[in-house]
RNA sequence: GCCGAAGUGGCGGAAUGGCAGACGCGGCGGACUUAAAAUCCGCUGUCCGCAAGGGCGUUCGAGUUCGAAUCUCGACUUCGGCACCA
């Protein structure tokens, strides 16, 4: 009998390799270091919730692969990881609690660092960010006043969600149909703040254009939808005189399709447009307003809801069409936002399937203006004609009937331009960034609200604004900032009058705009950025992150990227070459993780069952990373026993143990040589399927070769060829193979065999990656199925480089083939490449 | 509702125009054991058949193709986002 091996026993193996890893600085990027190339690979930094979940894991661990893949290529990796700490859980608890959010935040980040270590992740701690600490949120104010000064912030008054008792409240803190407040329940309203925007409309041309970077499809979908760009003409309809109203005001109207101007018959305002006031007829205002006050309590999405029936309010005033001098009655509908084009529209029910809705709920008139070449112009209509094809022309259109639709479009813009009626206009979906929260846990917006002077920003050298460490929330969640006296009174730094602070703090998305480059110098205190690690450094060659930021967080990113170039700081506008989108793990129930809905994975109960190695592994091997999926440990054993059968082969190539019948023996029809053959194809076979699916980030069928490793070696152990030159390479193959993904258990039998060998102790972790050698994986012999009219009938076994019709006479030859074939010629052969052969017969 | 994605055995999934179900879980059987656990080996989509073999089968319905899980069109279901959750 062999003498006992240990057991494979994580617990003991993970703290030592980590500690070890600590004292050797292997995660510690030398950012000054030049003569490697660098690999600046990027993770989304953490929300402190307070719990990791396996969520956590699922976005980290992976992401940790990659980096060990890279340093194995002898890249200079920064992986760098730090703390969005601002934001409104922290503040609900600390109301809950009534303590400083800091202290709960704070407490949160301890225990999650403790938690991150455990994954045996590679990061560079050095590098921490922490979002909520002065050194961090000073220099959001410094840009902020840049940003200020350069015209890039500015002030406007708009709506928020407001609850009597508890203040402004975020889109998830307003619940039910009736939308109450989700704190105490009160029926919430909309109130009007000044309140700071960020110009980030500007940048919208060039946030379309996705050149040079590798990001999915489906997320430059989403951008681009997101962005929404239209091409179309501003209109300028004329108020007509009324009983109630002198009438000739402008009113200018968007639309994207300025050749059905002829068909307008009637103009929609959206509830918020300036001029709905004065245009109301006196015996309609009632009905307006109370109309108004039913669409305030309607959410976007709800009032573009194209199912819903639409609803409106005509305001007894008519506007004059420039083009036909037709007067048009004038509605006002939620259907149309005050936040796009004008916030009015030109509504041609024949050709828009809102427009038409309406019309035919109204009983407005609709009129046909663009029908096929062949259509009859007078045919009622039973739905919007909203083709775009060749051959349309214009009816109804005076001068411009039977025109070419594709053509009028330029025409009656440039005689709208003409007649200084209108002009070619883009408009797109995109709003500026509203900044400002009424809240108490985020950046305070460095401005002073001074009664002789205006808006004064706070001097550079006063920075930072730092929030009190003594918070009174008063059991609400009304931003203690605007009670807290101390804060809010100070001296005007312009006259020296008295003044007071702006109360308001920052969207929490700024914090996560920039985060990447402070990272490359996180303690400077003379500046947000070091400009010459920044230009080494970035853009970012990989980020990865969750695909539900796919629209917001990676689009404020890129905004702030392109600011900040503009105000000189940084050279390039956009901050990640590379990204990847995982999917999320839901909890087991299929709902998103959350400790109210009572599902979140703690995933140090399974590190204390299973040690890390196998839980990233589990999670690699799950499925494709980018699709998630609920979490389930089923299967989590088999991934555990994985590692098992490597500790086996690393340790006991020669092993009886076990019941293996034909254990000792070389597989059938092997002899020596072939048996170390087959070992050393299996192995490079392996690293080149396992080489490309690392660099896919295909992490689940990375796994499932290396299992099949495995299990080819498991067929040899015990034989003469077990711990024979090609299954020593073999087992050092696939130590170095793991070693991304597993580093724990990999380092550990990889220094025990060099334990073996009198080798000192090296860790694998700076070892390179192994090169394939082809010579080894090329096959003698293939396989080729054979199907008969598209099903499998047969299969042949050919020399590899057997040429076509040598190969078609040897499958025509076949019994079987001749049997299925039962006499008829085939009429086609189809060779798929030497894949496989088909024989197309006609079908008796 | 709009934008994006996904739907394949009992379960997680593989195959992205060429052998459907790799790999793993679960299940069944065997070896080892006084026994159990652990470990090792084998079988495992479904129906018909003693077998050889055959039929059916990738959410549903049409289509393109010698050949479709994969491409096209139309439905259904689930997930992510929709601008104050991060």
């Amino acid at each position: 009998m062999r003498a006992r091996i240990d057991r494979y026993q994580p617990s003991e193996i993970e703290p030592r390799w980590q500690a070890r890893w600590d004292e050797l600085g292997l995660h510690r990027a030398d950012l000054a270091d030049t003569t490697r190339p660098k690999f600046y690979l990027l993770t989304m930094y953490a929300y402190p919730s307070g719990d990791l979940h396996i969520g956590h894991w699922y976005i980290t661990t992976p992401t940790d692969a990659i980096a060990r893949f890279h340093r194995m290529h002898a890249e200079n990796v920064f992986m760098p990881i730090g703390f969005d700490a601002f934001g409104l859980p922290a503040e609900n608890a600390a109301i809950k609690n009534r303590v400083n959010p800091r202290t709960w935040t704070m407490k949160s980040i301890d225990k999650m660092r403790v938690q991150l270590r455990s994954m045996g992740a590679s990061f560079d701690w050095s590098a921490e960010v922490i979002t909520c600490e002065p050194d961090y949120y000073r220099w959001n104010q410094w840009l902020f006043l840049e940003f200020l000064k350069a015209g890039l912030a500015y002030r406007k008054k708009s709506a928020v969600d407001w609850c009597p008792n508890d203040g402004t409240l975020a889109r998830e803190q307003v619940e039910g149909t009736d939308r109450h407040c989700w704190r105490c329940g009160a029926k919430v309203e909309k109130r009007e703040l000044d309140q700071w925007y960020l110009r980030v409309t500007r940048y919208a041309d060039e946030l379309l254009d996705f050149n040079g970077l590798g990001w999915p499809d489906p997320i430059r979908i989403m951008q681009t939808n997101w962005i929404g760009r239209s091409e179309g003409a501003e209109v300028t309809f004329t108020t007509a005189p009324s009983a109630h109203h002198a009438g000739g005001e402008p009113l200018g109207v968007f639309t994207t399709r300025p050749d059905t101007l002829f068909g307008a018959t009637f103009m929609v305002l959206a509830p918020e447009h300036p001029l709905l006031g004065a245009l109301t007829a006196p015996e309609r205002k009632a009905e307006v307003e109370a109309y108004l006050t039913q669409a305030a309590a309607r959410t976007e999405i709800d009032r573009l809801a194209a199912d819903r029936e639409k609803t409106g309010v005509a305001l007894g005033a008519d506007a004059i069409n420039p083009v036909n001098q037709a007067r048009i009655p004038i509605f006002v509908a939620d259907y149309v936002l005050g936040s796009y084009g004008t916030g009015a529209i030109m509504a041609v029910p024949a050709h828009d399937e809102r427009d038409f809705d309406f019309a035919t709920r109204f009983g407005l008139p609709i009129i046909k203006v663009v029908m096929p070449s062949d259509g009859d112009p007078d045919a009622a209509l039973t739905s919007a004609f909203v083709e775009h094809s060749a051959d349309e022309v214009l009816v109804n259109s005076g001068p411009f009937s039977g025109r070419p639709a594709a053509d009028a479009f330029g025409e009656i813009v440039a005689w709208l331009e003409q007649h200084d009626a209108g002009k070619p206009t883009v408009t797109y979906r995109l709003r500026d960034w509203g900044f400002s929260r009424q809240r108490f846990w985020g950046t305070p917006i460095p401005v002073i609200h001074c009664e002789r002077c205006g808006i004064v920003p706070v001097p550079a050298a006063d920075l930072p604004v730092l929030l009190p460490e003594n918070v009174d929330y008063a059991g609400s969640g009304v931003n203690p900032l605007t009670r807290d006296l101390a804060f809010l009174n100070v001296t005007c730094p312009s006259c020296g009058g008295p003044a007071q602070r702006e109360s308001d703090t920052m969207d929490t998305f700024m914090d996560s705009s920039w985060y990447w480059f402070r990272y490359l110098s996180p303690h400077k205190d003379d500046g947000p950025i070091d400009p010459a690690m920044v230009a080494r450094w970035t853009p970012v060659d990989q980020y990865t992150g969750g695909a539900e930021h796919a629209v917001m967080h990676l689009l404020y990113a890129r905004e702030v990227t392109k600011m900040m170039r503009d105000i000189g700081l940084v050279e390039q506008g956009e901050p990640f070459l590379r990204l990847f989108n995982q999917g999320q793990i839901l909890g087991a129930d299929g709902e998103r993780m959350s400790k109210s809905r009572g599902n979140v994975q703690d995933p140090d109960d399974l590190v204390a069952r299973y040690g890390a190695d196998t839980i990233r592994l589990f999670l690699m091997f799950m499925g494709p990373w980018d699709q998630g999926g609920s979490w389930s440990p089923t299967g989590i054993g088999g991934v555990h026993r994985f590692l098992n059968r490597v500790w086996t082969l690393a340790l006991d190539p020669q092993g009886l143990e076990g019941g293996d019948p034909d254990s000792g023996k070389l597989p059938a029809g092997e002899d020596r040589a072939a048996a170390e053959r087959s070992i050393r194809m299996a192995a490079h076979r392996t690293l080149r399927a396992v080489t490309e699916e690392y660099t896919g980030f295909r992490f689940n069928t990375m796994v499932a070769h290396l299992m099949e490793l495995a299990n080819t070696l498991f067929r040899y152990r015990g034989s003469e060829v077990a711990n024979g030159p090609a299954w020593d390479e073999a087992i050092r193959l696939l130590l170095l193979m793991l070693a991304p993904a597993t580093p724990h258990v990999a380092d550990e039998l990889w220094n025990r065999l060099r334990a073996e060998a009198g080798l000192p102790e090296s860790t694998i972790h700076r070892e390179s990656w192994p090169a394939v050698d082809d010579t080894a994986t090329a096959a003698e012999l293939r396989e080729v199925p054979i199907q008969v009219n598209g099903k499998v009938r047969d299969r042949i076994t050919v020399p590899a480089g057997i040429d076509q019709a040598e190969l078609e006479r040897l499958v025509l030859a076949r019994d079987r083939v001749r049997e299925v074939l039962g006499g008829r010629t085939p009429d086609r052969v189809i060779h798929a490449g030497g894949r496989l052969v088909n024989l197309v017969v006609r079908e008796s």
